[in-house]
DNA sequence: TTGTAAGCGTTATCAC
DNA sequence: GTGATAACGCTTACAA
């Protein structure tokens, strides 16, 4: 591949002439420029952008740590940052973590060794204290799903607690007192944060939730599916379903209706992220939007921000809040 | 960020030794080894993969470019690459064309700046010769979902023809006459290949498909929806709907559905591709199975030998058939 | 077993 | 306006 050399070379004038062309630099006769690009075009040069992030020490490009590829989550959340990428001509290395502290590691670790300028991570897997060590040593360390006091303004996340709250406040304000929630079994954040945000307003209405109307399993659609058989097994009483995630309650959903237990007119269900899912399923989810197109756009922005030198506030954080999305799942009793 | 030279100071040894001691490579005495190993980490030192790069002339990565993010297929998609990245150390650097020529081109120019060893490009609007050039440039160059004869050998695609026939010859058993086309607007090779299959099917049986039953809408629920609304406007008669994918099959039984007809009893309706929504709809979805991601890893897999040298052999492709995945929204007649 | 030094493709700081 | 030339951080013959 042709080199700036060779560009100079059939040129015949220096290399800091062509690197002048290159990067639109100033003090370059048109006459030479425009022979110059003809060359480059002809040769079909491409600048080698290795060598340019060795010496300019930037590299346009933005590392992405994926909690999960799999997860529905993944394409809206990439084609958020994707968004703020393009327009400012940032390339993306991506990663996916897989839910594994190892692999979450050793993928940010790949990111640096590329010296990305800037990081949007979703992790899952590794604790505070190793974020917050690599929110020190990066500038352009953002989090997103994930909130650590310590370095609130790297953090872009959604409040789960509200959102449980906000879950369980529409069951309760359409008369339901007999709730079932049905949760992820996997010890993260945000099913303990959700979980916690539906005691709370089911305390505050003074309704009891019984541990015996809590079910976990996984957060997919046959994870919906087996919680509720296994309510249903021991006998649990409820009018009102939460779920972890619209897929645990198209689940839970299709096991109704196996049962000839008709949402809503029988039991009233309730999802959580608004994914396409919600929409298709019959009857359409009633669900909680997590704008995380909005939330990965945002991270991507910070992220290029803080790289390109802005200064973290210190105290503030960029938390968002899920909201009601009415549909048919969800009725009076 | 520390370098290799302050790691050899530190130590007190030469450049060489630290980088022998990076790359595993041999004589080193495993007391230097050792010490050396001790300061990097103290140091925390991180190669850095830029200037490797430079002078090795290998980037260990591998170029993505997808046609779209925001397709819940690509999250399979890049998840297959991924499975081989992962344990070959490989890292991602991930565009996407947004389906525009430009982008797509600006995308794949960018990848090539950055010294990608492979890629793996899912293009849907550069034409023929703009890719067979870049193959021609580009060893490890790869397409997948698509075929061009003429680089067949760096092709990974789908048989839509003979997925097309498929779906027909699925109806035709169940003795349905009637069949309406439910199939995309965009014009790109799938759908019209898929509709020809479908054509040849019939035409192979005997049996017409009027140009008023083929409906063309958007690739997504609500086409699928709009397309059956303007089919019975129209009073189209059919007992058998061929949707492109799952989420126009899906829009299309919510239509159906509305208009108080049955799937599969009055109606039986197949989808394509098989994704999460076929399992998840009511009727479960009969659909032919796209192994999409067994094709993005014989991909990945492809782009990194031919890559690292392998001879790509003349005369052969790699072309994957779709398969039949029986559910219940499908019914004799 | 270790060190020296050339060179990878750029950019950037000087001179001219 | 243009041209030398010294970095940038690393690998790799070739010496020692």
């Amino acid at each position: 591949m042709a080199t700036i050399k060779d560009i100079a070379n059939a040129a015949g004038v220096s290399l800091a002439t062509v690197s002048r062309v290159i990067n639109n630099g100033p003090k370059v006769g048109e006459a030479t420029r425009q022979r110059i690009k003809k060359i480059m075009l002809e040769m079909d040069y491409r600048p080698n952008a290795n060598a340019r992030a060795l010496v300019t020490k930037r590299s346009a490009s933005l590392g992405v740590v994926l909690a999960e590829m799999l997860d529905p989550f993944f394409a809206t959340l990439a084609h958020g940052i994707e968004t703020v990428t393009q327009e400012r001509n940032v390339q993306i290395l991506m990663s996916s973590g897989s839910i594994r502290r190892e692999t979450e590691l050793k993928a940010i670790e790949t990111l640096l060794e590329h010296r990305v300028e800037a990081m949007v991570v979703h992790s899952k897997a590794l604790d505070d204290a190793t974020l917050i060590e690599f929110a020190r040593e990066v500038p352009g360390f953002v989090l997103i799903n994930r909130y650590i006091e310590a370095i609130g303004n790297r953090c872009v996340w959604l409040d789960n607690v509200a959102g449980g709250r906000l879950m369980a406040d529409t069951m309760l304000r359409q008369g339901h007192r007999k709730l079932a929630v049905i949760t992820s079994r996997y010890q993260i954040d945000d099913p303990a944060q959700r979980l916690q945000g539906i005691r709370e307003a089911l305390a505050d209405a003074g309704i009891e939730l019984p541990e015996s109307n809590i079910e976990y399993s996984t957060p997919d659609h046959a994870g919906g599916e087996s919680a509720i058989h296994n309510l249903m097994a021991r006998g649990a009483e409820f009018t009102g379903v939460l779920a972890y995630n619209d897929a645990m309650a198209s689940g839970a959903m299709t096991m109704l209706f196996d049962h000839y237990i008709t949402v809503p007119d029988k039991v009233s269900v309730i999802g959580f992220d608004d994914v396409l899912l919600a929409q298709y399923c019959r009857p359409k989810l009633t669900t909680l939007r997590y704008p995380i197109e909005m939330m990965a756009a945002k991270a991507a922005e910070l992220a290029l921000a803080y790289a390109e030198g802005q200064q973290p506030e210190a105290g503030v954080t960029f938390k968002y809040t899920p909201t009601l999305v009415k549909r048919e799942s969800v009725k009076a009793v």
